[in-house]
DNA sequence: CTACACTTTCAAGTGCACTTGAAGTCAAGG
DNA sequence: CCTTGACTTCAAGTGCACTTGAAAGTGTAG
């Protein structure tokens, strides 16, 4: 029954992470230092579900500080569901145009595997490509 | 008419990068070291054909150490072609997958947006999304 | 008692793709 | 002659997300 509560070696597994991580997002302010017992962490359930959202919103292609912003950033006058609504809204976009480059990646690569000429540096690719992708702009 | 030679400062304008960029490459072995007027370098336009396969490779989602060993890695055996199809086969992969999940972001980022209850940590999102994503791995 | 697994801290290292800074060289223009 | 601007080298710094290592402490089993 218990509250079970866990140490950082359980939490890791549960979760597929290392501890050293565990560590790293507590240092970082992503995870709320959990209670001590004798020096050790004891994490409760909670913390689990709060490395789940983290790892979601990792998933969903946020940057650990964008996170932290995310999950308290309140302080700084704008409702928490308004910064989330207007970082996801940038977020949205970003991943757009992600989608978009790696699509064109693709067609590249796919484009290169019926192709033969890429070594002799000129191709036919390299005209294709100028057309379409023209400007320089690294995305992820 | 001539032979149009270029400084770095005009290849890094056209290129659209920076100069130190083209030293970098240089010495990461991407760029062939140009001929040398008086310690400067000057380029000849191959160089920028040279640039732009670079970049298109970069588009293409190789890393500049895979570039390199798409440049020149004949000295090891296997054909030149049979490297490139290899890498750009498994490239392929990588590319797909990278678009499942940004597609995967996308989705989480939308419903996200049509949602008021993240803040709150419990929101259906996160049971949508561990039973769709499940597994840690990051693409990217 | 001792071995062993597990934990702690803190500093430093990793990989990628560059960028920045310091200190110096060189040709052209006023 | 002197400044200006573009070039040179080399070392170190950046940002992200961690990882690794050293040295020490804790708790349980045999």
């Amino acid at each position: 029954m218990a509250n079970s509560k866990f140490t950082i070696g359980e939490v890791a597994r549960r979760a597929g992470v290392r501890t050293s991580t565990l560590r790293f997002y507590e240092d970082a302010g992503l995870l709320t230092p959990p209670e001590r017992v004798s020096g050790s962490r004891r994490y409760d359930p909670d913390a689990l579900r709060q490395l789940r959202a983290i790892q979601m919103a990792q998933d969903a292609g946020f940057t650990l500080s964008e996170i932290k912003t995310l999950l308290h950033g309140f302080d700084e006058g704008t409702p928490a569901s308004a910064r989330w609504r207007e970082l996801a809204q940038r977020k949205l976009v970003e991943v757009e145009q992600l989608i978009a480059k790696a699509q064109g990646m693709k067609r590249l690569l796919e484009a290169g595997l019926s192709c033969d000429c890429l070594t002799p540096d000129e191709c036919s690719l390299l005209a294709t490509w100028e057309s379409t992708s023209e400007g320089r702009d690294r995305v992820s």
